[in-house]
DNA sequence: GCTTGACCTCAAGTTGGCTTGAAGTTGTAT
DNA sequence: ATACAACTTCAAGCCAACTTGAGGTCAAGC
């Protein structure tokens, strides 16, 4: 069992951030010490996973969806699904802005909007889209 | 030369948003005609880097100082490598994160986060965090 | 010449994700 | 028993990225 201190400084979340997620159901507390919210250690991962999906591009409300707001699995594999194939894409977008940006680095031309190569980075980027 | 619905259109972007970015600088219109602003084709792929930049997480500021303001090319050779380490970094954690998603998805542990395989998709997620 | 509709400006409002501040409550050390 | 630091609540504030709304302008068609 771990007090907000302990859990502040083994996830680098603040306190109020940690308290927040409370708020909103996407944490909870196992209990009281007094005031004072004691969690399990089992919130940890739980916090990686919330701070993947924010990395993900997923909002608070998408990922409590996903993980559950209490704790029962709440497995829609079908919304999984959706989910999967959307950072599919992101990759492969991400993928293509990386190249793109590694290529300029390297690149003289002078404008690199016009570069063909950018540009067809951009296309690639682009083609999931719509 | 495109009015700023021709533009909405072409880039699904409503005005309102067209009109924002170029208040802050991060399209230019070429000119007016009368009251309306007529804007370069070349704003199209323009904004498709915005938009990229964006999926990336980086802020509408981030963007700017990357693609330049005004349109000069702005070139920080470093800061552009810093930015495509980052891109690297995110596409590691997106890919676990989908690969996590997709195990779940078949997986029958009682509670994904106590999944072990699970757990290993996000301890390499998070590796070159800290 | 007058209406219409697509544009314009500028200020204010909205949403998400937190943070900050004031005021109160603990358990521990002196 | 008291002072203290670390917690608590709750409301309000903040920033980014837009959107909305009120009120104005202009060119084109009737």
């Amino acid at each position: 069992m771990l007090d907000i201190s302990e859990l502040s400084r083994r996830t680098g979340c603040p306190a109020s951030k940690l308290r927040y997620y409370e708020d909103i159901g996407l944490i909870r507390s196992a209990g009281r010490k007094g005031l004072k919210r004691l969690f399990e250690e089992s919130v940890i991962p739980r916090l990686t996973l919330i701070a993947l999906g924010q990395t993900a591009g997923f909002s608070l409300t998408e990922i409590g969806a996903l993980i559950g707001t209490g704790d029962r699995p709440e497995l829609d594999r079908q919304a999984l699904g959706v989910r999967a194939d959307a950072i599919d894409r992101q990759i492969r977008e991400l993928t293509a802005l990386r190249d793109g940006i590694r290529h300029i680095m390297t690149c003289s031309a002078p404008s690199h909007l016009e570069c063909p190569r950018f540009q067809r980075v951009l296309r690639v980027a682009l083609k999931r889209r719509s």
